[in-house]
DNA sequence: AGCGGAACCTGTCGGC
DNA sequence: TGCCGACAGGTTCCGC
């Protein structure tokens, strides 16, 4: 489901709302794999933690606990975190409760089961954690980064903005978003990047982040914020979704094609191959 | 190295 | 209406 701006959006609220409350007993209702390990272990390690701080790496939710402990968690497609009163029954998604303190609940709520919770005690004992490439947030997204790792890479761009060991947090729709923005064909190959090309790369990903997460991420389907309020960025959307709409620029039907088992859209008047 | 395909699991939507 | 295939914002593993 989400990518940075949504993981983000929810690392937000997920914070104000419970840091300073402490886990004082964790039901599990179904355990497809969403817990990375042996549960029995997973319960003892989070009862009567304290929870001091809860951010995103990635499209990964860190919660840090204290005593110092790391629950991590990945939502996959479909996963929710939603904070509420104490309920009598879970509903039909719930996966894990987290009952708090305070007398609420921390929800995990997952359709497809595809989500992931596992527990370190440091952050880089995650297997998943320690591969991550930078932050495209981050001072070290630069024009130079790029240059110097991909200048003699074949790879398609689509490819490699969505390979989460290069730039870590960028997913469909938002690659989809910053191609269009930049003017660059989804199929280009990167070995054809001038510095120019990465210019615009980075601004553009900045920019097209920046503003998503100022609407509170884009709610398609699946994706809803703590409170379940949806997010607004789905409203400046130009080509994620728009097949055979109006290209927003130049009038041009979007084209839909096939990446990497992935759809992506893009308008063939405005995103030039580079050559 | 990097690609394509399958797998993880469930729901929804569009076409016939 | 009903069935069937395609598709869904992610990641990982395997074989070539």
């Amino acid at each position: 489901m989400p990518e940075l701006p949504e993981v983000e959006t929810i690392a937000h609220e997920l914070c104000s709302e419970i840091k300073g409350d402490i886990i004082s007993s964790v039901k599990i209702f179904r355990n497809n794999p969403i817990i990375q390990g042996d549960i029995e272990k997973f319960k003892l390690e989070l009862i009567g933690k304290k929870i001091f701080d809860v951010y995103r790496r990635a499209k990964y939710l860190i919660f840090h606990l204290k005593p110092r402990c790391f629950l991590i968690s990945h939502l996959r497609m479909t996963g929710k975190f939603i904070v509420s009163q104490y309920l009598s029954e879970p509903s039909k998604y719930n996966r894990v409760w987290f009952i708090l303190k305070s007398g609420r609940l921390m929800i995990f709520d997952d359709v497809r089961c595809f989500g992931t919770l596992e527990i370190q005690k440091k952050l880089n004992d995650s297997n998943s954690i320690k591969k991550l490439g930078i932050e495209p947030l981050s001072k070290e997204m630069d024009t130079e980064f790029f240059f110097k790792k991909l200048s003699n890479s074949k790879r398609e761009i689509k490819s490699v903005l969505l390979d989460q060991k290069i730039v870590a947090g960028l997913g469909n729709i938002y690659v989809s978003e910053i191609l269009f923005r930049s003017g660059i064909h989804p199929e280009s190959s990167v070995c054809k990047f001038r510095k120019k090309d990465w210019v615009k790369i980075v601004n553009f990903t900045r920019e097209v982040l920046e503003e998503a997460i100022a609407n509170n991420g884009t709610t398609i389907s699946d994706f809803r914020r703590v409170d379940d309020k949806t997010g607004q960025f789905q409203k400046f959307l130009n080509v994620y979704g728009k097949k055979n709409e109006p290209c927003t620029k130049c009038g041009t039907p979007i084209q839909r094609i096939v990446q990497q088992q992935r759809s992506t859209f893009f308008c063939l008047e405005c995103q030039k191959f580079k050559t």
